[in-house]
DNA sequence: GCCGATCATAACGTCCGGTTATCGCACCGC
DNA sequence: GCGGTGCGATAACCGGACGTTATGATCGGC
């Protein structure tokens, strides 16, 4: 019945003392007043305004419109603000899940990218593989999942991927992690049938599918002793000589390299990193940012692995 | 920018889960509620829903709006309230400005029928001669006077009364006050030219100009002994054997008569009493209930005369 | 695998709320 | 007094916001 508009033109006639003043400051031409003016008294049925000669003045009713709209127009404001600070990236918060070894250098390259940028806008950072990053972006819990796969597979196994938005960040090679004095140590790639009676360290439950697969193609069965979520370990196994694994570059760079040798395989093996996220989420523009700064952050890192 | 329709919309959403059930809990169709989402996302430049499956849920943008909802929606709930209950004559305030003798009884019955009828609506009384009266309207201090005007004249006297609003209300017989013992004290009506010779007590310089208007009229120039606003003083005089003097009725009803004779004048001489007020003031409704209730009391006042 | 529920979209109508143009009138200065 | 100036009211008009109905696309459950 009585709306925002209609307020603040009582504030303005109270404020300017005349419907001409208020209509210009307004913005507004003189007639567009009054008759916002005769509508409100119709509507609430009493006379907001009292013409004396060419003045006017606010009746009881209207001193209470004008009273009232400083504490409706400042609340509209305050809410106008709130949103126009997070579209304008001064405010808002995004939720970030991503795998555990991308944690290392491709996602805190990012959020300091974000935070140099945009240092209001608050982030919440969570691991998670992608089975689960995916489930969480599913349920609301997430706004952009950072996540990988290995190639000639999906992001997500027997999801319908096309809820999603994935946008393609970097590939990250995989390469054979042996200690120093391993055999194969000085060949600049390897063939991965010379390696198939090692004992192998595994990563986790899709890392450990890949290197089966991989085996599987180079005509073997892999020999895994060891099975560990935590890269870091893996290495550690790695270079105490318990035996050999498959290790992403993206771990490598981050990890000590000291006392291990990685080499690239022949085949060549990747892994695609994705940025994962929805339409809708995918418009909010903190999320937007994020994006932007992983994929940049994505961006420089090829480089450096170039200069390798 | 953002109004109070969106926030509304928002706020439905965000309590009822789904479009489709905020459209029905404000009345609308689904369409209705998806095209505002649309024009508000793209106003505020930020997804201020996720759709995910068939359910939506709100983004952060759209947990603020709908935050603030609810602080705007009360605030315009309780202008309107506010409003309401002037409109509705359930609070508000009338300033009221009449001439003394009327607040002897016609004003003093219009208000208690006002305040029995409209408990809540709050009077502010002061008494005021015509000119004062008109002036205070006119100043926009005053929201209705009770003015007077002799026979023959206006309302105010050099005043553009066509910027009132003018109701008539009751006439006011003037008679002639005088002692029991006076010589014309026996008669049922009395003709001035009787009176010619007699000392006279004057009212107000109204009364006082209408009075040597009249005598004039007689074919003489009273002789003014005594001359006072206050008519209770009059009526002091005038028993005391000081004078004659002309009073109107509506002053000899509210005083002791007591040894005091009145006699109607030959020819009649009345005074008009009006309400007054502005065509704005008239739509405000505790200005029209109060007019209401004065031109009731002045009839009821009217039908008091007749018994006489 | 179909069905029901939900949101999106298209096409459309209407009315709100602005505009320009003009009038009426109050005040003011000659 | 009497015209000019400024303000509010009114009329006519117009565009767009904002509803509607009808229909399509999809998700999720039985």
């Amino acid at each position: 019945m009585i709306d925002a508009a209609g307020l603040r033109v009582m504030k303005a006639i109270a404020d300017e003392g005349s419907f001409t003043a208020a209509a210009t400051s307004l913005g507004f031409t003189q007639p567009a007043i009054s008759q916002m003016v005769r509508r409100l008294e119709q509507r609430t049925g009493t006379a907001l305004v009292e013409r004396l000669g060419r003045n006017v003045r606010l009746t009881e009713a209207g001193e209470v419109l004008a009273r009232h709209a400083v504490t409706v127009l400042a609340a509209l404001d305050a809410a106008e603000e709130e949103v126009a600070a997070i579209a304008g990236l001064r405010s808002g918060r995004v939720r970030l899940m991503a795998f555990p070894s991308s944690s290392a250098s491709l996602v805190p390259k990012a959020l300091a990218l974000l935070k140099r940028r945009f240092p209001e806008v608050s982030v919440r950072f969570s691991e998670g593989e992608p089975p689960e990053s995916l489930a969480a972006l599913r349920a609301g819990d997430c706004d952009l999942a950072v996540a990988f796969a290995y190639e000639g597979t999906d992001v997500g196994r027997g999801e319908d991927l096309d809820a999603f938005v994935i946008r393609p960040l970097m590939e990250d090679e995989v390469r054979l992690a042996m200690p120093p004095d391993h055999p194969q140590a000085g060949q600049s790639v390897v063939n991965l049938a010379d390696v198939s009676q090692d004992s192998w360290i595994a990563g986790c439950p899709r890392c450990r599918g890949h290197l089966v697969s991989l085996a599987q193609g180079a005509g073997f069965s892999p020999n895994v002793a060891f099975e560990t979520e935590d890269y870091v370990a893996v290495l550690g196994l790695v270079r105490a000589g318990l035996g050999v694994a498959l290790v992403p570059d993206l771990i490598l760079e981050a990890a000590h390299e000291d006392g291990i040798v990685a080499r690239p395989l022949m085949p060549p093996s990747r892994r695609q990193i994705h940025a994962v996220t929805t339409e809708d989420l995918q418009r909010v523009p903190a999320v937007a940012a994020t994006l932007e700064a992983l994929e940049e952050s994505a961006r420089s890192r090829t480089k450096t692995l170039v200069r390798r």
